[in-house]
RNA sequence: GGCGCAUUCGUCUAGCGGCCUAGGACACUGCCCUCUCAAGGCAGAGACCACCGGUUCGAAUCCGGUAUGCGCUACCA
């Protein structure tokens, strides 16, 4: 394997991009630096009906984001690299050339069969119990005759002989695997009635044409490879190795879909996912180092990937283990990068009326150590602080009472510590973090001379000063919040309580 | 239906004939820490290695069969 190793991922801009697709990517890119090869992307849109330039915009700034960018082909600016055109929509000369090669070779035939035709056929091998095959009937027309038809006016598709025999894919993961072309479904379409080429067909003219040594791709296409492999020897160019990936699977064990799963990329990002984290576990779905280390980066992922440690069967996908990672990562973020990728959450909350108002950078800043060990998604920051960007509070009445307490102490217990905040509590101070905080220490003495305990002094005020029971450190957030608000929402909540 | 692939704790996986009375991680339970929630630490529970045969002194690991699951089977990609 000391020839140049050129790899690609060629997605179909039908939908948002998929992380089924994100993870093919990654094991590409990640094959491609392992060897020093090169990572291509390639865009396979052929199908015009359901390809359109939003997903494929989509799908471009999804695999930049996860740093997944292209070294040759199609990146969101354009493209890059001397043997494209890399849109198999710009391809279409190419594609007519190929065919007319292979129908000078005699490997091809113009079938008139109409999709009513097909569709025919097919039901009555359903009925009879026989697999769907194409029958071939257009393949004994003569040239002659064919030509006269196509003369008349008559559209044709062309197909391409399948060679019976037994095919052999030397797989990467799976190992030897054989296919009888009996099983192929009869010739194959490779050219439309109305001239557009097939997947098939373009898979295999632009994987020879760019070079491309070795083709990873998802176990789906495991059962096509025949196909493939036979229109690279009609052609007549050097068959690259292949590798096929397990599905990622839904939790009922299916083939991971837009129906039963997040898929989109996208979403994950918005909900504050980590590229870190999401490159980490994408790549350990099916693939592991085999060693016991499971927080890699992606340099360290490049170092250390092999095709011999993929997995043969498939892997569920398991959000609960992504948001682990996400933590993970989330820690080991500092504070000038955290700050970075926070904001864009602030700014989103502010924006969609979440938050009254944007934070200051300033102000994230001041809040990333208390809340850093507290957020598995950057968009959980947004909900755990909120009462620091609010003006006034909705108190949960029910909530306002400790479990152990009644209205009664809650009341006098909110009225005796607010004489000591009120003293204590400036106008919007730095957290004093892991220093000792002299109110909690003076509130600690006020709830044991009361016979209270302080735990539940903290909890009235806790959920008085923030509206909530989960919160980063009471003393901490006051002094965020500034004495003004504070006292406004001690004395919101003791009215509350009274009323009650 | 046909063809193909797969099968180790709920999940992701380690394991490549003896180190396995099967290891790690997530999740789960308990304890510790603790102003809440987390994070962190410790401990625990959890897999007759799908099943049945075979090879071997010895099998989760090799072979065969069965079962189950999944994938493919388009003038989709």
């Amino acid at each position: 394997m000391s020839d140049v190793v050129r790899v690609r991922i060629a997605p179909s801009p039908t939908g948002p991009f998929h992380i089924g697709t994100a993870r093919t990517a990654l094991f590409n890119l990640l094959f491609a630096r392992r060897h020093g090869g090169t990572y291509i992307v390639r865009v396979e849109d052929t199908d015009t009906a359901r390809s359109n330039k939003e997903f494929e915009a989509d799908i471009l700034a999804g695999l930049a984001w996860l740093g997944l960018g292209a070294d040759e082909g199609v990146v969101a600016e354009g493209e890059r690299g001397d043997r494209g055109p890399y849109r198999q929509s710009e391809r279409s000369e190419r594609y007519t050339a190929v065919a007319n090669e292979l129908r000078a070779k005699g490997l091809t035939y113009p079938c008139f069969c109409t999709p009513g035709d097909l569709d025919a056929e097919r039901k009555a091998r359903e009925a009879a119990k026989l697999p769907p095959r194409y029958s071939g009937r257009c393949a004994a027309i003569s040239a002659d005759a064919s030509a006269a038809r196509i003369a008349a006016g008559e559209s044709a598709a062309l197909r391409f002989r399948i060679k019976p025999g037994v095919v052999v894919i030397d797989d990467l993961v799976r190992g030897r695997v054989e296919i009888d072309s009996d099983a192929l479904g009869g010739d194959l379409v490779i050219l439309r009635a109305d001239g557009t080429p097939l997947y098939h067909f373009t898979v295999v003219v632009d994987d020879a044409d760019m070079g491309i040594t070795h083709v990873i791709r998802g176990e789906d296409h495991l059962s096509n490879t025949p196909k493939h492999i036979l229109l690279f020897e009609a052609l007549g160019v050097p068959l690259p190795k292949f590798a096929h990936l397990p599905l990622i699977l839904n939790p009922d064990r299916t083939k991971m879909s837009k129906r039963k799963s997040q898929t989109a990329l996208v979403d994950y990002r918005a909900e504050g996912f980590l590229v870190e984290a999401l490159v980490n576990f994408l790549a350990l779905l099916g693939w592991s180092t085999g060693s016991e280390d499971e927080v890699l980066s992606i340099d360290e992922l490049q170092e250390r990937f092999n095709l011999e440690h993929v997995q043969k069967a498939g892997a569920v996908f398991d959000r609960t283990r992504l948001e682990w990672l996400n933590g993970q990562w989330i820690r080991r973020l500092n504070n000038e990068e955290l700050l970075v990728r926070l904001r864009p959450f602030y700014e989103s909350a502010a924006a969609d009326g979440t938050l009254q108002r944007a934070a200051t950078d300033a102000e994230i800043v001041a809040l990333i150590p208390l809340i850093r060990d507290r957020i598995p998604l950057l968009s959980s920051a947004v909900t755990l602080t909120d009462f620091l960007f609010a003006t006034a509070l909705e108190h949960d009445r029910a909530a306002l009472v400790p479990k152990r307490w009644d209205a009664a102490t809650t009341l006098q217990a909110l009225a005796a510590a607010r004489p000591l905040i009120a003293e204590a509590v400036g106008e919007g101070e730095q957290p004093l973090l892991d220093a000792e905080d002299p109110l909690e220490v003076q509130l600690r003495a006020l709830a044991e001379s009361s016979g209270w305990k302080s735990g539940d002094l903290f909890m009235a005020l806790r959920v008085a000063v923030t509206g909530r029971t989960a919160t980063p450190p009471l003393f901490d957030s006051m002094r965020l919040l500034g004495r003004t608000r504070v006292l406004a929402h001690l004395d919101a909540a003791a009215a509350l309580v009274s009323g009650s």
